[in-house]
RNA sequence: CGAGAUGACCGGACGGUUGCGACACGACUUGUUUGUGCCGAGGAAAGUCCGAACACCGCAGGACAGAACGCCGGCUAACUACCGGUGGAGGCGACUCCAAGGAAAGUGCAACAGAAAUAAACCGCCGAGUAAUCGGCAAGGGUGGAAAGGCGAGGUAAGAGCUCACACGGCCUUGCGGUAACGCGAGGCGCUAUGUAAACCCCGUUUGGUGCAAGAUCGAAGGGACAUGAGUUGUCCGCUCCCCCUUCUACAUCGCAUGAAUCUUACGGUAACGUAAGGUCAAGACAGAUAACCGUCCACGACAGAAUUCGGCUUACAGGUCAUUCUCGCCAG
RNA sequence: GCUGCUAUGGCUCAGUAGGUAGAGCACGUCCUUGGUAAGGACGAGGUCACCAGUUCAAGUCUGGUUAGCAGCU
């Protein structure tokens, strides 16, 4: 699991993230990125993909995907959302789609930056 | 053996690796550090339907309105909840269910059908009359959820509680039993009275508002202003205050985890529950902590995630366990 | 976390002192026109979100359930 520290927890930079950042987007996930120097991750579901026990295990799910894959993830700030249909999957496939986002995001990192500016 | 009834309980288990949150104790590189220990979701944590604690509203006052409840007795911090009884309804039965005061205080409503709906005469019956028609009656027919008690006898022109009987219904008086609701009897009164109060209402009881995003501590700017205004309920009265309003920033610390707590035993009580003794401290976040993988076993795992805290109610739920428990049916002896 | 509101034909809505559920648009058939639109006539379409209760009778009254919407920060 991920350590409080690393993850992104103000309600200003997720608002930053979302209205700034460069999106990416896959069947059940979206993912929006930030560069900068520090590094943190913060996960949103909402309301839409469940109640509760079903909202709190997707979130561990994701949480824990990060973790395994912490290495791999450049430096900036991130946001994966939910979308409706993931409760369905396994931990499994949410840490390959997740980690196929992150390699797309790392991949064309030079261009979104120029995109941005 | 099968079908049920009632009450209570459990809600995968064990082991390994990686990982997360709070707390305690250490370490040194003194902080978004690290090591060890310990604890870490539910019977409904849910819905937010009642009742409280606690906090604020200057005081927490009054009247009306509004709201809730409504057989009796207990229990409780409190309650509309709970427990036990009474009455009623359902079931062969064990047993279950019921917002269960007042309809001669008043008002409203009762569609359609039906002659007529709180009111009396369509068909009918009887009498008078040649007949038209007039008078008497409410037994029978038919409508309706409901038609001025039921059934029998007497009585009569025909009929009618008009009169009488009833282990019938109602009202009044009274005896016995019960704390009481009420029950079981006795006597009297021929007896007018439909339903609806989950329609307004009457009677009785209770009730100030807002809710931890309550609130406490810590800022800045702008505007209004000496009687306006404000003081969180709809209206009014009373009382009080001197400052009030708006916007923005910040989201830190407290509130916040020992409580009407819970477990065991004993005693009292039919029970809800109470009393005493002993034991336990057992989540406390603020983008919000329980996951991933593997192995073994079985019934192959449902509904579902704490957010101020308790007592209830309601709703969802795979499967399973228990009881000197209770009922019905079938078979055998 | 807390507080409100709504649910009626395909769509937008009425329906207040319980008594056989209505309007507009849309839809179908016919008339009108050389044809279309407009207009006219007729018609179909409803478990009144769901489950119980009160009542002779419930869209309406009472309780519960489920969806949706809004506000508080």
């Amino acid at each position: 699991m991920l350590k409080k520290r690393y993850r992104l927890r103000k309600r200003g930079s997720f608002a930053y993230v979302r209205t700034h950042g460069t999106k990416y987007n896959d069947r059940y996930l979206t993912l929006g990125v930030v560069r900068g120097n520090c590094k943190l991750v913060g996960f949103v579901v909402s309301n839409k993909i469940g109640k509760a026990v079903k909202r709190n295990l997707v979130k561990r799910r994701m949480r824990g995907a990060v973790r395994e894959l912490w290495t791999s993830i450049g430096s900036g700030q991130y946001i994966f959302s939910a979308r409706t249909g993931i409760t369905e999957l396994g931990y499994a496939e949410i840490k390959e789609r997740i980690s196929a986002l992150i390699a797309k995001a790392c991949g064309v990192k030079g261009a979104a930056a120029e995109n941005r500016t």
